[in-house]
DNA sequence: AAAAATCTTGAAGGTATAATGAATTTCGCA
DNA sequence: TGCGAAATTCATTATACCTTCAAGATTTTT
């Protein structure tokens, strides 16, 4: 699973960078884990994590230290393991951009629970983000209902989005109209092949450039549609 | 009016009340306290506060509960305060939707600086959007909270502006009817359409140029509606 | 090549949704 | 407790959308 959450582990202990992995392995996350200060910094601008776990006690260099340095490019949430339990490490760390402070030894339960928050905040400014399909001139923002053709907006109502984002969230398959119906118009709706016909004939008027020669929403006889993107 | 942040503390125990706003009143933070979960309901959804510090143990129903609560319709962090220092409490409070949890009794200065992480994230979160909207000759102020035409300052009342912000905040995008009576109403009123009609009405009469051609609220038929601004 | 099936195209009526104006209730404040 | 502003509710008018239908064009079948 490729798009499952990818969490970056800098600690030197061996024994507990195995035990992590292990258990975060375990939840399904994927996980890459470096035992020095440098390694970390490395790894975290190569594979952009979703999450940094990352102990204080480095080799090479101190764990504030290296919080600083990531946080000069990334706001990619960062989870502190320590021995060490003063309140002026805490503040050192959290200060220096840590988002949360855990001291060793810690339970499982507790490291997993704070790092579904940290990916509830990362997930969270993620969705701020557009996600775009794009084809030829046409821009399809599925999350906030905006669909552009080149610079200038389109203006599609409810079916006609709500049926436009169905083929783009399936660009390059062949859906047949049943399946269409039933997820656009609902199981009730699931035969009435005449709807179709005059919302796709809508669709293209708005988003071909020659609605008479198609080229993103494509019939196929007998069977359905199909959307064409690029990539 | 300060725009200083603003922090609603949920406790029963009123010597922790009267230290916690002594600290950060003296840190330039504004507060406000409760005594009583419904209480801080209430207080949260009225004053809408940038972070929220919220006691476990209150009188009137559980600290977790209160959370839950509060995580459906808001998205203002949460820290914790507890003296229970089980995994099973921090996990089921943290899953509740609650951003940080520590454990009475716990340091000044360990708060403040999980406070200060508290706020980076709040203000990240807007931070993401511009703090002031323009729209023609609309200024829109998230942060000060004053809307002006021109040169002078339009009188909003406290719901329209709450729903303004909103429309602001987010501009550009198509927000559906429920989003926004849930964001600005509560989601116990989120299908009450209605509102939404005479408040965009009332809106539209004091920003809009020509009310009933309406340049910057615009109506997204049988979705919602979506504020327009420059750039 | 003719016929049949499928798809496209255009337009119109009915219906759900939105705007409007105003009355009523609630709430905050003195 | 009473006043005024704000919030809610309601009835009416206006609008946009969904649905429906019919005729022309295209593709497939025989």
């Amino acid at each position: 699973m490729s798009n499952a959450p990818h969490i970056l582990v800098i600690d030197d202990e061996s024994q507990i960078r195995r035990a992590i992995r292990t258990i975060l392995t375990e939840k399904g996350f994927r996980v890459t884990t470096a035992s020095r200060g440098e390694e970390g910094l490395t790894l975290a601008a190569t594979n952009e994590p979703d999450i940094i776990i990352l102990d204080l006690g480095l080799p090479d260099m101190d764990g504030v230290e290296v919080c600083a340095r990531l946080r000069e490019w990334t706001q990619c949430p960062i989870i502190i393991l320590s021995v060490r339990d003063s309140e002026h490490d805490k503040v050192a760390a959290l200060d220096a951009g840590a988002d949360d402070y855990l001291t060793k030894p810690f339970g499982i339960e507790e490291l997993l629970a704070r790092v579904r928050v940290a990916l509830r905040h990362s997930t969270s400014r993620q969705g701020a983000q557009t996600k775009l399909v794009k084809a030829g001139s046409l821009t399809i923002d599925l999350v906030w209902h905006i669909v552009k053709r080149g610079e200038e907006e389109v203006k599609l109502t409810g079916t006609e989005h709500k049926l436009l984002a169905y083929l783009a969230a399936n660009h390059g398959r062949v859906l047949t109209h049943q399946n269409i119906l039933t997820q656009v118009w609902g199981p009730a709706d699931a035969n009435h092949t005449e709807y179709l016909r005059v919302y796709m004939r809508q669709l293209r008027k708005k988003l071909e450039v020659d609605p008479e020669r198609p080229q993103y929403i494509l019939t196929e006889p007998g069977i359905g549609y199909r959307f064409i993107s690029d990539g």
